[in-house]
DNA sequence: GGCACACTGGAAAACGTTTTCTTACAAAAG
DNA sequence: CTTTTGTAAGAAAACGTTTTCCAGTGTGCC
C-alpha cells in the first residue's frame, strides 16, 4: 500500500491539514511542526497522490494531445514544439494516436475528460464539427490543421495552400513546364490543401493535364510513385511531393533509375524535416513551421486555460517559407543560399 | 460547471449508485431504470470525470512513459511500438522528456504518482539508482536501455555492444583497415557500449590507433564529423558513425567534400531508421529492433500492473540485425540483399 | 491580573466517482 | 394470512487530497 498524507500526520503527530500546509507552503505553520512534517515525510517517501490532488484542485496540469498519427518527423518535430512549450509551463502531455475515423478520435477524446486541462486536436481527417459533441463545451480546446468552419475553439493551420502555390511557381518560374504532383492520403485535409495550391499555382488548363500521383505521406509512397515517374513517358521535367518523406523516397527511386536529380527531373518536397538538408542533393522543400506551430498552439491552450472567458476563437495561419536548395535545379541561388542556411 | 453523474440521478429521478450501475452495465438495474438514466446521460452529455473514476477504483490507466528527448526518427518509432502496443491494451501514455540530469528526471518521476498504473523509464544518462528512491517501490516499473546493476525492475535492452562489434567486424571483413568511429553523446549509456563494441572489434592496438570523433546523435554532429573526416590524413577508409542520423549528416559532409560513398570511404550506422534505406547510397547500418522494443517493454509492464507478484526483474536484451546495403562497399552481397529488402 | 487579539493547528467538508451495506418491496411458500 | 426469500434501488462510506472554519493557546496591552 502506498504511503499517503494520513501516515505523515500519523507519524509526525499533527493532522494531515497540517502536513498539506506544511509541504505544499500554503498556509502558515510553525517552523518546528514545519520540520516534523518534512521528517517524517522524507522518512516515509511520501508523494502525494497526484489524482487525489486534482480532484479537489480542479487542476490537472495535464494537457491531452490528439493526434492522426505519432510516426516520423513531422510528427516529432510538432511534439518537440508542444513538449517544450508544456514544460516550460509546467504542464504534461497525455498523448492519444492513430485516430482514422471520428468514431475513434471521439472516444479517445471522452476518455480524456476530466483528466487534463484542455486537449490539443489536430485531426486533418476529421471535421471539427463531429467532434465537438465528444468533448465537453466546457473545456478549453486548441485545434491544429483541422478543418472547421464554425469555428468554435482557436485554431492553428499552417498554410498548406500558399506554400504549394509558391514552390509550384518557384519551380515554373525556373522554366519547367511539366510538373508532377505526388499527393497525401485521400481524406487528408492538409493533403488536399497542398494539391489545390498545385493546381492554382499551374492553373486549370495545366492542371486539367497534370500528373497527379497518390501517395500516403510515407517514403515507401514516395519510392513508389518516383518508380511511376521514371517509367513515364513523357517524363515530367519536375516533382512536387506533398511532404518531405515522399520527396526522398521519390529522389531514390530516380537516382536507382539512373535518372539524375536535378539535372533530369528537379525535385521539391514541403515540411523542410532536418533530414532535408542533408540528402544529396538536399531538398528543396516549403518550410513548415512545424515545432512553431506546436509551440504556439500550446501557449495558446495554456492561455485558454488560466482565462477561459477571454477564449477569442481566432484562426491563425502560420505562413511558410520556401527553401530552396540543389534539389530544384536553381544552382546558383542554391549555391548562395546553403552558405547562410548552415550558418 | 461540468455536468457529473448527480446531474444525470437528478434528471433520471434515481440515485447516483443507480446511474453508476446502469452507465457501467455492472450490478442489476432493471430495464426501465437503465433507458431512463441512458437517456438522461445523453440528453445531458455526460462523460465521467475521469480523475474521480480512477480515484476510487486506484486505476488510471495510463502509464507514464520517460524519455530522455522525443526528438528524431530513433524516438518516434520507439513511441510507435509503445503507443501501438498501448492502443490494444486501452492504456493511454503520459509522456515525459528531456530530463538531462536525474534531478529533473527524479522530479518528473514524482508528479507522475498516483496519475499513472506504471512507468516505462528509459534513462540512458541517469543510473536506476538514482531514480529509484523517486519511485515509490510499489509501482510497476519497467526499464528500456538503462545501466542498472541491482536490477529491481524487468529491464529491456538493445545489444549495443554487440551490434556495433558486428558491424565493425563486418567492415574490417570487408578489408578496411582504418576505421574511424563518430560517438554518441558523452554521458550515454548506448553511446558508450557501441563505443566498447567498436574498440572489442578492433582490438586493442588498433582501437588505440583509431579516430575517434565526439558526436552527439544529431544530423549537425554527424555532418561536422563528416567535414573533420574528409580533412583527416591519412583518411581513415571507413567510418562507423554510433547512430543513422550521424552516418547520414556525415555522408552528406563526404559527399560534399567530393569523397564518394563507399568508393573512397566506407560508411556505416547504426539503428537503422526508415530513411536509411532512402538515401544515396542506401545505408549499412546495424538494425535495432526500436519498435519492438517499445512493444515489448510495454507488455511487460503491462503484465507487471495485472500481477504485480510475478514481477521477475529479469533483464532482456533485444539482438540486432547487420544489414548490409550499399554505403559500406560490400557491393555483390548488398545487391542481393537489397532486392528482398524491399519486398 | 484580566481581556483582546494574533496565530497555530485540528475537524470536517468537499471534489465525483464506485461499491458495500441496507432497506423496501414484491412474490412465493408455508 | 404470515413469513421467508429474492431483487432492485437508495444511503453512505471510501478513495487522498486541499481548504474553510473554528477552537485553543499564548502574548501583549491596559
Amino acid at each position: 500500500m502506498a504511503v499517503t498524507i494520513k501516515d505523515v500526520a500519523l507519524r509526525a503527530r499533527v493532522s494531515i491539514a497540517s502536513v498539506s500546509r506544511a509541504l505544499h507552503g500554503t498556509g502558515v505553520v510553525t517552523e518546528k511542526t514545519r520540520l516534523r512534517v518534512e521528517r517524517a515525510a522524507r522518512q516515509l517517501r511520501y508523494t502525494p497522490h497526484g489524482v487525489a490532488r486534482s480532484l479537489i484542485t480542479r487542476r490537472t496540469n495535464t494537457i491531452g494531445v490528439l493526434l492522426p498519427d505519432i510516426y516520423g518527423e513531422y510528427f516529432s518535430e510538432l511534439i518537440r514544439g508542444i513538449d517544450r512549450a508544456a514544460r516550460l509551463r509546467g504542464l504534461h502531455l497525455l498523448v492519444s494516436s492513430s485516430h482514422g475515423d471520428a468514431e475513434e478520435a471521439s472516444l479517445a477524446l471522452r476518455s480524456m475528460n476530466g483528466r487534463v486541462d484542455g486537449v490539443l486536436v489536430m485531426s486533418p481527417y476529421v471535421d471539427a464539427q463531429l467532434l465537438g459533441n465528444a468533448l465537453p463545451a466546457t473545456l478549453p480546446t486548441v485545434l491544429l490543421n483541422t478543418p472547421d468552419d464554425a469555428a468554435r475553439a482557436p485554431a492553428f493551420m499552417i498554410d498548406d495552400y500558399g506554400g504549394a502555390k509558391a514552390m509550384v511557381e518557384h519551380l515554373r518560374g525556373l522554366g519547367h513546364m511539366n510538373i508532377a504532383h505526388i499527393t497525401g492520403p485521400e481524406a487528408n485535409y492538409e493533403s488536399a490543401e497542398r494539391l489545390r495550391g498545385f493546381r492554382a499555382a499551374l492553373g486549370p488548363v495545366r492542371a486539367a493535364r497534370a500528373l497527379v500521383l497518390p501517395g500516403a505521406f510515407t517514403e515507401e509512397s514516395g519510392y513508389l510513385a518516383g518508380r511511376q515517374l521514371a517509367q513515364a513517358a513523357p517524363r515530367p521535367d519536375a516533382v512536387f511531393a506533398a511532404n518531405d518523406v515522399m520527396a526522398i523516397g521519390c529522389l531514390f527511386a530516380l537516382t536507382e533509375a539512373g535518372i539524375r536529380v536535378p539535372e533530369d527531373i528537379a525535385l521539391a518536397g514541403f515540411d523542410d524535416i532536418p533530414i532535408a538538408r542533408f540528402v544529396t542533393p538536399p531538398l528543396t522543400t516549403v518550410r513548415a513551421q512545424t515545432t512553431e506551430l506546436g509551440r504556439q498552439s500550446l501557449e495558446e491552450l495554456a492561455r485558454a486555460i488560466e482565462a477561459p472567458d477571454s477564449v477569442s476563437c481566432m484562426k491563425r495561419t502560420l505562413g511558410t517559407q520556401l527553401v530552396v536548395r540543389a534539389s530544384c535545379g536553381a544552382a546558383a541561388l542554391s549555391a548562395k543560399r546553403k552558405a547562410g542556411d548552415r550558418a
